[in-house]
DNA sequence: GAATCTAATACCCGGAAGGTATTGAGATGG
DNA sequence: CCATCTCAATACCTTCCGGGTATTAGATTC
């Protein structure tokens, strides 16, 4: 009892009539009429109550009919499924990300990709870096955003966008009518700075910068995510380091101040495992580019 | 795709290993080689992601492989069920019947058949005699329980039973005391009789049955229905003359004597459609004849 | 590096599916 | 009432697909 069986039984039901039913399966009449005798044979059981060179269908060939309707169509939703899977606009993929892209690039590619392709469920997972990367090398996580460096071999790593940083100094502060400042200038300041524990590689890219500008920071306080150094720096504790996403929030009490001496920007980048031919993963990654493109560090998130 | 190919890829899924789902097939491992790329091919799909001589199933193998164990369970379901309805256990058959069976050969059979065959939904539909035959000769109910003679050339008619007829006194009257009563014995008797117009057969056979005894019965009350007819004589209005279902009710006030004469008695059928070669029919017209063999007429319906 | 295991390839064979021609039984219409 | 038409079944042929065996190529293991 295969499909194509079922295919002819169903289509003989339909019309009533072996010749239409026949034309119909595009094939002549005499192969149509064995294989329902076929199928009658290898079912042991009539379906067709042949009278007078006419027929009627039994109540078991009816029940066939109706289950074979249902496999049929089961057959054909599975076969153009299983295309749409493989075409990668059908099936479910998870995206692990780390705390400070939900501000920046993030938004766009949630956006983006839910509107290219409604029937991929995107599954989104928050995660520290420490956790997103042997997820991503265990493949429990398809794609992850994060900051490089990222020391896994397992892992292929696309570098989206590049963020700058900008000097935060309070609306009150000497500097606050200057569109940009050197980092020498603030030499002397307080500075409200990133947390080793909380955002290791911003603090250090902070620390970095300032040493390379001739001077080590002097901290007044410590905060570990974007949000608090700027509420700390507009409540005038000291000026700050952070990344130009900050400039989009519109924090009031503060001033954001490009740095003239054009220090190395931070990265966000997408990763997966190596070897991943997934096609949910390429239109992701095709996805992000194309949102990574369309963003800019002082606005908000872009559809 | 056809349900073989399927079955391959299950098996193939569920060992991950090509010469063992082969074996299990009972096939060589080279045409499994090839059934499976063949279905790639035809789906345009990758189901396995190959490395290094072994594979992993991709996301859209997995959706297939799903999908496939649901169609092939479907199908042998069907299969199944499809025998079971040939056979005549699976399915449903509506039986027509006429009031005065519900009290004799009617529950007998109703039971003995859904203890046989559980799967059959019986559908029960009292009716009058007069629809009843049209619905059976239009084919919209399956098998009727009545009373013959049945006028139609388009259905077959067995004979389940035959009820004798009865004679009903009150307690009090002169022949209470009597086993059995010869008609002629009660031509100057008031009668209870079954109305022409509810009971038209019994009316005319015991009216018959009177004549041919020597006497017209002087009627005092008709009634429709043999409950009613025992309670009239119950209630002392006079003598009547019943099938012997009437003895199985054990009403009081009244007793039941057999009838010397030994008048013709009343039969019971079952009709259907000739030429109906469904199974479930024919399961039917055993149990029936079966559930005649165990009843009597004196005592109350056996299971 | 030899042995072994696994999937893929090459090639052959048999059977099943489809096609054409025909039959035979009913229905239809003049 | 007979000729014709219709429709399913039968007979027979052809083709192609599924399965088998033998072999190859690549990878792992000892």
């Amino acid at each position: 009892m295969d499909l194509r069986t079922l295919r002819y039984f169903c289509a003989l039901v339909q019309e009533g009539h072996f010749g239409r039913a026949a034309a119909k399966l595009g094939i002549a009449q005499p192969p149509l009429s064995r294989q329902i005798q076929n199928l009658e044979q290898e079912l042991d059981v009539a379906l067709l109550h042949r009278i007078k060179k006419r027929f009627e269908v039994t109540p078991a060939g009816l029940l066939l009919y109706e289950r074979a309707r249902r496999l049929l169509d089961g057959a054909d939703q599975a076969q153009t499924d299983v295309r749409r899977a493989g075409a990668g606009d059908l099936g479910r993929l998870s995206l692990g990300f780390v705390h400070s892209t939900a501000f920046t690039i993030l938004p766009g590619i949630i956006s983006r990709f839910r509107r290219a392709y409604p029937d991929v469920e995107l599954e989104l997972r928050e995660m520290l870096h420490n956790n997103l990367v042997p997820a991503l090398e265990s493949g429990s996580v398809d794609a992850g955003l994060l900051r490089p460096p990222i020391n896994s071999r397992l892992l292929q790593v696309s570098t989206l966008i590049r963020e700058p940083f900008l000097v935060l100094v309070p609306v009150s502060h000497r500097l606050a009518g200057r569109k940009s400042v050197n980092l020498k200038q603030l030499a002397d300041e307080p500075f409200v700075l990133f947390s080793r524990a909380g955002s290791p590689l911003i603090h250090s890219r902070v620390v970095e910068m300032c040493l390379r500008a001739g001077f080590t920071p002097s901290t007044v306080q410590y905060a570990d995510q974007i949000h608090t150094v700027a509420g700390f720096v507009g409540a005038g504790m000291g000026v700050g380091i952070a990344p130009a996403t900050v400039a989009s929030f519109n924090f009031t009490g503060l001033k954001c101040l490009q740095i003239t001496d054009r220090p190395a920007a931070l990265p966000m980048a997408l990763a997966w495992r190596t070897g991943n031919a997934s096609m949910l993963l390429r239109n992701l990654t095709r996805i992000a580019r194309t949102a990574a493109n369309a963003w800019s560090p002082a606005e908000p998130p872009k559809p």
